[in-house]
DNA sequence: TTGTACGCGTTATCAG
DNA sequence: CTGATAACGCGTACAA
């Protein structure tokens, strides 16, 4: 910057000024400093400034469990679009669905101090948490709308949208309910899902059958062996509920490749509506959720907390709705 | 710093020390430290670090055309997984298909010092390019393998990718190729994909129609759309590459709903191999391309560069393969 | 409106 | 192996 305030023959100061508030400049100084920044191809250092002001590093962090699901790539574009207009930009790291990931990486994120940080994740180990609360920075959950939140949620509730997708299947006429869920040892939104589920049939007045709850990886192949599997041990199952968009999928090309109706046979509903998901032959009945606006208003919140807002925000619930479709 | 440095009663220097080098402190010294940062919930600050030594600011940057393709996304992964041993983080940017955009995002980027950005694109602003000379940092560019590159490739070559499935169509014996690539204005990728098309055909003796190149967005419903619209006009066409995975998909399916028999009526070739192109009923012949791989040799050339290999290091070929399934 | 002095937290350098 | 010192590039606070 010094290079620069020799070139435009103003300080440095006047320089800083030029390029964060321009208005608090006289014209010829701007014009000036303009010039010498394009000769020059200056870039501004950033680092330099947030060790200053460590509010306004305007680096934010993302930590999402897998960065090839879609889902989440949606929320991600929603957080950068938002932030881009304020100039801020994304680190993003990927937990593996590990918590103890996630808490390595949160450190490794603060390092640079961010001045904003957004978690998919809502269960949290106890370092995480505490690294978390020492930041002093907004931080915003939006995988679950966490009753006991680290600051800030934008989400869903899983657990509504289950039980909703399980009440459409009933008030469709189905009584013989199976769920196929994704592993929920280490995911809070996987037993929030499997807790609608029950809630669902508990409202219906359905016995709850454990052997008719599996968990599964999210893969094509695990969704069409779930199915046959549970076909083959219960064939008075009349509705499956995926959870994994991909699963459910994989269920449905499998009841093609076999000749079984659907939903004639066995309805499918799946929890995600994954693109292919209405392009099937018999399109699958599906959640929509605004994944896209989850990560914007998740974005908008840290812009809001960063404006200086530090009161409490209460939980954003984006909500969810129930896509009927020919597959229940 | 300084608390952690008071609190175990050693030099500030000492902390720096006992972090970065730990053997080259005294095993005394070292615990001392460990216990302080433990105890402090001390998270060092890496903006301080990197205004003293701009070459380890430990975070690196990549800018990709699109967030939400999940070709680039395997290939992110790869970036952060080879990253993330080293301890290097990673800023993510959506230059939207636009090479303004790229500009703009390399700025910001610099802004921040990353010691090395992977760009996706391999066409670039003069703005962009002039920036990327003055960062002084390893810039490795992985979309195609380009002639003439700004630093380090590591890639597959479009053109020979396209050429070599356009060989595979003709060796089955189709003759009345149709071509269904991306938009190629803005895109070197679509223009290669393009022009290994016309060369194989050239290599086989065959008229190039230029009524039977057709470039679409990367939709479902585009694909459908250029599949009939291509039939309906030329209705000896018997084989279509789409170079889009998605896109072929569509196209796929809209054979299915229409009855038309593929490969009978005709061949359909895609050039991803989108995951569910393998399991249609009719799988879809694609090109397998090493996307996770090309991330994670994009960040060892990195280290390679920071480890402080200044030598020339030649393009990496990652290469390709064409995977014969029953669409052609 | 513009400039000066100082400090942010860390590391390179050099002396002990 | 350890410590003192200066410097990285910018922004705050104050003064001109």
């Amino acid at each position: 910057m010094t290079e620069v305030a020799l070139r435009a023959k103003v300080s440095a100061m006047s320089v800083s000024r030029a390029l964060r508030t321009p208005h608090q400049v006289s014209p010829e100084t701007l014009r000036r400093v303009q010039k010498a920044v394009r000769e020059m191809g200056y870039v501004p250092n950033r680092l330099a400034g947030g060790l200053k002001a460590p509010s306004r590093t305007q680096l934010a962090a993302a930590i999402v469990p897998s960065l090839q699901n879609s889902l989440f790539s949606g929320t991600i574009q929603g957080v950068t679009d938002a932030l881009r207009k304020k100039g801020i930009n994304l680190m993003l790291g990927d937990s593996h669905y590990s918590h103890e990931e996630e808490e390595s990486l949160i450190g490794a994120f603060l390092a640079h101090r961010p001045c904003g940080l957004v978690l998919h994740d809502t269960a949290h180990t106890p370092g995480a948490r505490r690294l978390l609360r020492n930041a002093g920075i907004p931080v915003i959950e939006i995988g679950n709308l966490v009753p006991r939140p680290v600051d800030l949620v934008v989400s869903y509730s899983n657990f509504a949208a289950a039980k909703a997708m399980t009440g459409h299947l009933i008030g469709r006429g189905y009584r013989q309910l199976a769920f196929v869920g994704l592993p929920s040892a280490d995911n809070e939104r996987s037993k929030e899902r499997q807790r609608g589920f029950r809630a669902a049939l508990a409202d219906g007045h359905l016995p709850y059958d454990e052997t008719r709850v599996i968990e599964t990886d999210g893969s094509f192949e695990s969704g069409a062996r779930a199915l046959v599997q549970l076909l083959d041990m219960r064939p008075r199952i009349d509705a499956i509920f995926f959870t994994g968009g991909v699963t459910a999928v994989g269920a449905m090309m499998e009841c093609t490749r076999r000749g079984w109706d659907v939903p004639k046979k066995v309805a499918i509903a799946a929890f995600d509506d994954w693109p292919v998901s209405r392009l099937l032959k018999t399109p699958i009945t599906a959640l929509e959720i605004p994944r896209y606006q989850i990560g914007e208003r998740a974005a908008e919140l840290m812009l809001r907390r960063l404006d200086g807002d530090h009161g409490r925000i209460p939980p954003v619930d984006v909500g969810f709705r129930v896509i009927e479709r020919q597959s229940t």
